[in-house]
DNA sequence: GCGACGAACTTACCC
DNA sequence: ACGGGTAAGTTCGTCGCG
């Protein structure tokens, strides 16, 4: 028989000692099915040297057979390292476990230059060889066998045949349960070795919600969120910062009570997998903090946030509970039904994001082939290795494997100086996609790269501008390849978007899909020049960013000689008078004498620029300002200076009146005297980048973070630390105090007006000849 | 001993 | 744990100064 189905797990097993791929999955009449695969072997190659005998070599390796007893196959065959031709013995054997042995003893054979791919682990070898793809649809052939005990599936299978692709752009209907916990900690951070879950809420998108409470026993918050997710049978568990926090909370709580978390579909807990994320057999575990960072523009990334800017939890109607104040909260009878609330919340944030979270995951799951529960661990650079690994199949290109360099800048992206002032109708002209079309039209790839350790090359080649890197010009590259097909299937998504109605499934989906495979494209430049990369090659990174200053230069050229006014740039853009005409002819010369596509990206009624590079505020026809770099945006800033400043910007671009943003800030810095501003507005957040141990020298939130921590509360890198400026002598770092800490009347009001209010508001003002006295006397007098 | 100055450290941004 | 380029605040050492 034949069934088709959708890819949500894949796990292995070695069983009657051979190994299996466990493909689990949902099939199209909604059942869940384990199929299994007894028809992959592991294996890795043996690259031959050069000068010896490909069969001999091979022969050498087959004589040695007693040593190597789970051998199954060799097989010789041609690939390519780095564009070069070599012959490698394809080593097949029966136990994945034997690879990464066998290959360090096979390097020692006479003949075998080096072994590669033994470190691709044998699911991802199978997924990659079979080109299947988590969740996308298959087609296999398939025979039912009866149950393997302790195994929760409507079906199990054996797959009989090769398994085939199947384009479909639908889900299937999930079954999704998400849940949140509060710990309790009578003062500081729980710690799950001593402290309690007290609350647990979870549900399931049928909406069959529980809580459970542990009023005298957190066996029943255990023993209750075990058999919900039995009762339930998720195919996807989503939370907030489960890998991180949950998951092993509830480890350890479960181990402390002398229970096991059987929440598998085969017997077995929550562990620890490739990249760090926590797996769950047949299951998708999926952490939904880890699509978080996304949101470039929340800057303190909580639940709360995310929600809000989502528009699926809007944060004015939330409950919202202070880490410090949970204890207090859980104590307290009558307090304790807003924390019942609180988690209440939080769970129903989660199931809000899990949708939209969900259509990205599983669209960048399916482009990048590592598992759902996977792929929002995986570091930008892994997810961009992952799809050349796959494409390297398909080139046969050997994938390297990682090696240490030295590490070596180089020059990057060319920033124009601004021209200072407020300039009305302005163009952003920006290219499209730079940088992987510079790769492609140069052929700028690992495996073009011609290094002068090689001497003269007699074909085409190109010669980088400034750098002086070659690479040949053909056979296309690797990278050429690879960015070619991206660029393309984005431009087909992109057309059959246009055909879709913006709120049906499919558009969700394939816009998904777009933005997963743009992510990628536009990561694989950084990815060539990160010393982790498998397929590390400065020059590819370095004659990049080469061609891309010799393209904004040739273009700041072609703008001149049209009488176009170029008054900023940045890398891939331009920033010109908007005058139609030229801008046309302009984007016309660049296609030409450039082979690059550049165009208007953005139009400005006004746009103001200081002295600064990466800084502006510009005007849209529509009203909004554009703010870009300065301070508004900044998430170190407390919210008074923000606000102050953005003020600012709406007044002088809008009503072009300096006067009333003067005004503006004088009654704002009147009112923040008197107090009348929110007291959150004058929290300084910043995070924690590294163990407050390792600091070079005094920093105010690490001071303050050391605070926290004496009395119990602990950190995590990353984190963010919020501070407050009170009154007193000596440094910043001495007067920060933990913004829970504070009283507004010991808040230094004279800080936030010295160093935050007036320096933000004076960046913009500055321009318009407004002098810090001119801002401050006439404020003295209305004092006095 | 103390203030001016600038380098170093630090964070967060742009593309 | 993808790249380099940049702004900006705070700390801290150094230099000059009877």
């Amino acid at each position: 028989m034949s069934i088709q189905f959708w890819l949500l797990d894949i796990n292995s097993e070695i069983r009657n000692g051979s190994p299996e791929v466990w493909l689990w999955g949902i099939d199209d009449t909604n059942r869940r099915v384990l199929l299994i695969d007894r028809s992959f072997l592991p294996y890795f190659y043996a690259v031959v040297s050069p000068s010896e005998n490909p069969e001999q070599v091979l022969e050498r390796i087959r004589d040695l057979g007693k040593e190597f007893p789970l051998i199954r196959d060799l097989e010789l065959l041609d690939r390519k390292f780095f564009g070069k031709q070599v012959k490698v013995i394809k080593v097949t054997c029966t136990d994945p476990d034997s690879i990464v042995t066998y290959s360090k003893k096979l390097k020692r054979v006479p003949g075998v230059e080096n072994c590669l791919e033994d470190s691709i682990r044998y699911i991802m070898r199978y997924l990659i060889d079979k080109e299947v793809r988590p969740c996308r649809w298959h087609q296999a052939d398939v025979e039912e066998i009866e149950d393997i005990s302790g195994i929760i599936a409507d079906n199990i299978y054996v797959i009989r045949s090769a398994l085939k692709y199947i384009e479909r752009a639908e889900l299937p209907a999930f079954r999704v349960l998400g849940f949140a916990m509060i710990e309790y900690s009578r003062t500081g951070t729980p710690k799950p070795e001593k402290d309690p879950i007290v609350i647990l809420s979870a549900s399931t998108n049928k909406g069959n919600g529980i809580q459970i409470l542990a009023d005298k026993d957190e066996n029943a918050i255990m023993q209750g969120f075990i058999s919900y997710v039995k009762e339930n049978d998720p195919d996807v568990i989503v939370g907030y910062g489960t890998n991180q926090r949950d998951w092993p909370y509830l480890l350890t709580r479960a181990r402390k009570l002398g229970l096991r978390l059987s929440l598998g579909r085969v017997n077995g807990e929550p562990h620890t997998s490739m990249y760090g994320h926590i797996s769950i057999t047949g299951r998708a575990n999926v952490d939904l903090s880890d699509f978080s960072d996304e949101l470039t523009s929340v800057k303190i990334r909580t639940l709360e946030n995310v929600a809000d800017a989502l528009n699926v939890f809007r944060l004015k109607d939330r409950t919202i509970i202070e880490e410090t104040d949970l204890a207090e909260y859980w104590e307290d009878s009558k307090k304790r039904i807003a924390l019942k609330k609180y988690s209440l919340e939080n769970l129903s944030s989660i199931m809000g994001l899990a949708n939209p979270t969900m259509e990205y995951a599983t669209e960048l799951s399916a482009l990048v082939g590592l598992p759902l529960d996977n792929i929002g661990v995986t570091a930008a650079g892994f997810r961009v290795e992952w799809v050349l690994i796959r494409e390297a199949q398909h080139f046969g290109e050997l994938v390297p494997e990682h090696r240490e360099y030295p590490y070596f800048t180089y020059e990057g992206g060319m920033v124009l100086k601004p021209k200072p002032g407020v300039h009305e109708n302005v163009a952003a002209l920006d290219f499209k996609s730079m940088y992987p079309n510079i790769m492609i039209s140069k052929n700028i790839s690992p495996d073009t790269y011609l290094d002068p350790k090689e001497g003269d090359y007699q074909g085409a080649f190109t010669v980088t501008p400034e750098v002086g890197h070659r690479f040949r010009s053909e056979p296309p590259g690797f990278y050429k390849e690879v960015l070619t097909r991206l660029i393309r299937v984005r431009d087909d998504i992109r057309e059959k978007l246009k055909t879709l109605s913006k709120d049906s499934v499919e558009y969700r989906l394939f816009d998904a899909r777009q933005r997963a495979v743009k992510v990628i494209t536009n990561a694989t430049y950084g990815y060539a020049g990160w010393l982790g990369a498998r397929w590390y090659v400065k020059p590819v990174a370095e004659a990049t960013a080469a061609w891309g200053r010799y393209s904004i230069r040739s273009t700041i050229e072609l703008a001149d000689k049209l009488g176009l006014d170029v008054i900023y740039g940045d890398t891939d853009s331009i920033f010109v008078s908007h005058d139609s005409m030229k801008v046309g002819l302009l984007s016309k010369r660049v296609r030409e004498q450039l082979g690059l596509e550049i165009k208007p990206d953005k139009i400005y009624i006004r746009i103001l620029f200081t002295e600064a590079k990466k800084r502006y505020c510009g005007l849209f026809p529509d009203g909004h300002l554009d703010i870009v770099g300065l301070e508004v945006i900044r998430g170190d800033w407390a919210e008074v200076a923000k606000n102050v400043q953005e003020g600012v910007l709406g007044i002088l671009l809008r009503e072009q009146s300096p006067e009333k943003a003067v005004d503006y800030v004088q009654r704002y810095v009147s009112e923040l005297l008197s107090r009348r501003v929110a007291f959150k507005d004058l929290i300084i957040w910043k995070t924690l980048a590294k163990p407050v141990g390792e600091y070079a020298v005094k920093a105010a939130h690490v001071e303050v973070a050391k605070m926290l921590m004496k009395q119990g509360w602990s950190f995590t890198l990353g984190d963010k630390i919020g501070y407050v400026v009170t009154v007193g002598r000596g440094k910043l770092y001495e007067k920060a105090r933990p913004h829970s800490m504070v009283s507004y009347d010991e808040v230094d009001l004279d800080y936030y007006v010295e160093n935050q209010i007036l320096p933000a508001a004076l960046r913009i003002l500055e321009q318009f000849g407004v002098s810090k006295d001119s801002l401050t006397k006439p404020l003295q007098n209305r004092e006095a």
